[in-house]
DNA sequence: CTGAAAGCGCTTACAG
DNA sequence: CTGAAAGCGCTTACAG
C-alpha cells in the first residue's frame, strides 16, 4: 500500500526493498501502517496498543501484538521523539569521568535512569566551558527530559536555555547561577575543616593545603575551610594550586616541598591530587605518616589500599547521585516547582596516614 | 569525510549559531519557517545555511544567520533526526563503568566522538544479557549511528537487528556471534601465559590462576594462556574463580588460600580481581613478594601506588579505543564493507609485586 | 542558486 | 472504543 520510491529515506538507509520471494529482513522499513494494515486495525490502534492505551479492546489487542511479532516490527523512536517534542533521555555532564568521584556518580545515575526507563547521554567537559556549551546545547536541541550538571562554568548562558525550555537542571557537586535549578552539593567547607582541626589536634601546626583551581567553586569552598581553621588557630596557610588532577598536583606537591620544606602535614583537596602528591613524596624520599601525615578529601576504592591507608574525608557519593536523580524526577513528574538544593555532609574516615593511632585495616 | 557537510571539526556538535542577546528572546516555539520570514528567504534555505551547505549566497547566508540571532532561533533536532532517519549519536556499552579499564576506554570513545561533532550515549549492562538487549533495542530504535558494544551476551538476537539497520557494531574486548560486526580485542591469552612464564623463571612451581567467569571470553582466553603455560612446564594448575570483580575475587582467594595454602604466586585476570586478592592477602598476613608473588592483568592508575608496586601486563586500552572509533567512523564514511578485526597485545611491566628484583619507581 | 512541496513515522485531539 | 486526519519541524529531491 504505501508505495516508497525508489532512493527516498529508505533507500539512503540502505534498506533491502521487500525482495518478492526473498526472505524480507525483518522489522525493516515497517511502519506502523504495516502493523495496522496486518493486523486489520489503524495506526492509531497499533501505537495505542503499543503505548499500552487501557482503552484499546482486548482482541485488538491480540491481533496487534501477532502482527507486531509477525513482522517482526519496531518502532521507531525518532519520529515518537518529534511528535511528543522528547527524547526520553537524561544528560549527564561531568568535568572528569575518570575521576572515580564522577565515576561513581555516573554509575549511579545510570542504574537510578535504566530502572525507570530513561537513557543517560554522558557529556564530559574536562572543565572546559566551551565543551559545556557545545554539550548543553546539543541537549536542549535534542529536548533531553532533564540534566545532571557538574558545572565546568556556573553562569554559562546554555544553562538558562535549557531552563528556558522547561528542562530541569540539576547542579551537581558545584551550583549554578541560575536560580531555577536545583543542587546537590557536599560540605566542602566542613570537610577540610574538619581535616584540618584533625590534624592541628595531632599537634601539626605547619599543615599545607594542596587545593584545586582557583575559581572552581568546589576547589574555593574547601580552601575556605582550611583557611579558617587555620586561622583560628591562630596559623599561616600555606598553599599550592593541584588543579583537582593528578600532574598538576604531582608538580605543586614538588614545588611545596622545595617552598615549605618544614611542612609537616598535608590537606589534599581531591583524590586525584592525593595520587599526585603521594607520588611526589615518594620521590621526595618522604614517608607517611611519619615524614608527612596526610588526609584527603574522596574516598575512592583504592585508598584503603596504598600504603599506609589514606585518611580520608568520604563524601556519600551514591546517595548524592540518588538524590540528584531524585529531584531530577520530581520535576519531570511536574510534583515541584520551586528549587531545592541538598548539601551533603562528609565523613572522616581515619586510618593510617594522619599519623593517628588506628591499626591498619589490612593485618589480621 | 563524505557524509558531513562542511564545517569545523567540533563546530558541529548541534552548536547552532544563537548568540547570547542579554534580552534572552526565547527561542521556544520557533520554527525555520519564522527564520526564514524574518530573513525574507525560505525555509529551506534557512536549512541549507544552517547546514553550511556552500551554495548559498552570502548575502543570505548573512540575513539568514542575522535573523537566527535576533529571534534566537535554536534548531529543534528530534525533526533533523527523523527527517535523517539517524541521530547522531553513538551508543557505548560497557559491561562496567566503574572498572577502571572501561572508564578509560569511555574516556577515550567520548574525545573521539566529541571531536567529530557525535554525541555518546552510555550503557551499562552489569553483564546482564537482559541489560544488554534492551539497551541495543533501545539504540536500534534510535537509529544511532553506530554501537561499540563489550558484549555480555555475544549472540544476542539484539546485535544481529542493529546490523540489519545497517547500524555498524564494534565488537570491543571480546568478540560477538555475528561475523559483520568488527572487533577489537587484546591477547589475553599472550598476556597470562607471559605473567605466568615470569613467574615460572623467577623459580615459582605453585602458581595459581584467579580468573574470570566461566564463559566470558575474555576470562577464557586468559585462563587459557595460564594453562598452556603451566602445561608446558609440567605443572598442575590451580584455579579459582573471581568473577572479574573486587568482593568475589576477595572471597575466591581466601578460600584459594585455605585450599593451597602452599601457592608462592598468583596470576590475576583483571584489576578489579587484584583489589580483591590484595585485600584477601593482607588479611591472611600474607605480605607481598615474599609470601606471595602477583603479577596482574590489566595497568589501572593505582597499581604503582600500592606497596610493592603491582607488575602487570597493561594492555594499551587509549589505542585499543581509537581503533574501535576508528573502524565505527570508516564504516560511517561507507568507506568499509569487510569486516575488521584487531588484536592488541599487552605489556609486561615488572614492578615489585612479582619479587623480581628491580627497584621501586618511587624511591629517588 | 533558490523555493515549493513532499514526507520522515509517529501521537493525539477530534469526531463518530 | 476506534479511525481519519493533522501535524511535530526539519531536509532534500525536484523544478525553475
Amino acid at each position: 500500500m504505501p508505495e516508497r520510491p525508489a532512493g527516498s529515506a529508505t533507500g539512503d538507509l540502505g534498506l533491502d526493498p521487500a525482495q518478492p520471494g526473498a526472505e524480507a529482513p525483518r522489522g525493516l522499513g515497517l511502519s506502523m501502517r504495516d502493523v495496522a494494515t496486518r493486523a486489520g486495525v489503524s495506526a492509531a490502534t497499533v501505537s495505542r496498543v503499543l503505548n499500552g492505551s487501557s482503552t484499546v479492546q482486548a482482541e485488538y489487542v491480540e491481533r496487534v501484538t501477532a502482527a507486531i511479532a509477525e513482522l517482526g516490527y519496531r518502532r521507531n523512536r525518532l519520529a515518537r521523539n518529534l511528535r511528543r517534542q522528547t527524547a526520553e533521555m537524561i544528560g549527564i555532564v561531568v568535568s572528569d569521568i575518570e575521576n572515580p568521584h564522577f565515576t561513581q556518580m555516573v554509575r549511579a545515575a545510570e542504574d537510578a535512569a535504566y530502572r525507570r526507563g530513561y537513557r543517560l547521554l554522558l557529556c564530559n567537559t574536562d572543565e572546559e566551558a566551551e565543551k559545556q556549551a557545545a554539550y548543553l546545547e546539543m541537549l536542549a536541541g535534542e529536548r533531553a527530559l532533564g540534566v545532571i550538571l557538574v558545572p565546568s562554568n556556573p553562569a554559562g548562558d546554555e544553562i538558562r536555555w535549557l531552563l528556558d525550555l522547561d528542562i530541569p537542571v540539576v547542579a551537581f557537586d558545584r551550583s549554578v547561577e541560575d536560580p531555577r535549578a536545583d543542587s546537590v552539593v557536599s560540605d566542602g567547607e566542613g570537610a577540610t575543616r574538619t581535616a584540618t582541626e584533625h590534624l592541628l589536634g595531632a599537634g601539626h601546626r605547619r599543615i599545607a593545603f594542596l587545593g584545586g583551581r582557583t575559581g572552581v567553586e568546589t576547589a574555593e569552598r574547601r580552601r575556605a575551610g582550611y583557611e579558617q581553621a587555620m586561622r583560628e588557630a591562630g596559623l599561616a596557610p600555606r598553599e599550592a594550586d593541584g588543579d583537582f588532577r593528578i600532574e598538576p598536583a604531582f608538580a605543586a606537591t614538588q614545588e611545596l616541598l622545595q617552598r615549605d620544606g618544614d611542612v609537616t602535614a598535608l590537606v589534599v583537596g581531591n583524590n586525584l591530587m592525593a595520587i599526585g602528591a603521594l607520588r611526589a613524596l615518594a620521590r621526595g624520599g618522604r614517608r607517611l605518616p611519619d615524614d608527612m601525615a596526610l588526609v584527603a578529601i574522596d574516598d575512592p576504592f583504592w585508598a584503603e589500599l596504598v600504603e599506609p591507608p589514606l585518611t580520608v574525608l568520604a563524601q556519600p557519593v551514591r546517595e548524592m547521585a540518588d538524590a540528584a536523580m531524585r529531584l531530577l524526577f520530581e520535576r519531570l513528574g511536574q510534583r515541584r516547582e520551586e528549587p531545592r538544593h541538598e548539601l551533603f555532609g562528609f565523613e572522616l574516615k581515619v586510618r593510617g596516614s594522619c599519623g593517628a593511632a588506628h591499626p591498619g585495616p589490612a593485618r589480621g
